[in-house]
DNA sequence: CCCTGATTCGC
DNA sequence: GCGAATCAGG
């Protein structure tokens, strides 16, 4: 019938409970056009099963510091797949002056207050100021920098498991903090999160925009 | 020109 | 929900 075809080569690991639901697989491929650009008979692209897996991964990696397109080789996906996919997730735009002032630094973030665009022509332009957890996250990134960058099976109970792999690593050798945590004795705040006390108030910046 | 992220839009 | 195309800025 229609599609009988290809056995889709979506493994991408999936160490989770439960991973793929009934969606994904119903989702399938193919469409024969997925995308204006493979209009015609181009190759099916495989579409990407986000597991939580990767879904995490791509989110703290960002998190990191580590921009889309790195996080996009690293998981194996393109670019604005990761875009999309921190986007639909409710991921904010770290985007931590961190990295390098050189490519690809802008932040802007403010939704066009006109989106009846018709994404061809010019888009608005909206220019707004940087929410104040940016900058404060921004200050601290010494602090990661100064992590002991330890693996997960060497984290104890009170090591802060914030990821600062900042370089390609695979999932499993994912790279955390370990300094203390601070919901020890904060005397602040007292999270549960398993994160020092940078790395806590980093995330609760995070969820505070968007708690996804 | 390169890079980046954001949004729009078809599937 | 997914990803490419496109846009926009550094």
């Amino acid at each position: 019938m229609s599609r009988p075809v290809l056995q889709p080569f979506r493994r991408w690991i999936v160490m989770s409970t439960r991973s793929i639901s009934p969606a994904a697989s119903a989702r399938s491929i193919l469409s024969p056009t997925g995308c204006p650009a493979a209009s015609s008979s181009e190759a099916v692209r495989a579409m990407v099963d986000w597991t939580s897996s990767m879904a995490e991964t791509a989110r703290d990696l960002r998190r990191e510091g580590m921009s889309c397109g790195l996080i996009a080789q690293r998981l194996g996906v393109s670019r604005n797949a990761v875009i999309g996919k921190l986007n639909r997730m409710g991921v904010p735009s770290p985007r931590e002056p961190g990295g390098h002032g050189g490519p690809g630094t802008r932040i802007q973030l403010g939704k066009r207050e006109a989106p009846e665009t018709p994404r061809g022509p010019k888009a608005v332009k909206l220019k707004d100021d940087l929410a104040p957890a940016v900058k404060a996250s921004a200050a601290g990134l010494d602090a990661e920098r100064l992590a002991k960058d330890i693996s997960l099976a060497q984290l104890g109970g009170f090591a802060c498991h914030f990821p600062v792999s900042g370089h390609q690593v695979a999932a499993d050798e994912h790279r955390f903090c370990g300094l203390p945590v601070a919901d020890r004795d904060a005397g602040e705040l007292k999270l549960n999160r398993p994160y020092c006390a940078h790395h806590a108030a980093r995330a609760r910046a995070r969820d505070g925009q968007a708690g996804a």
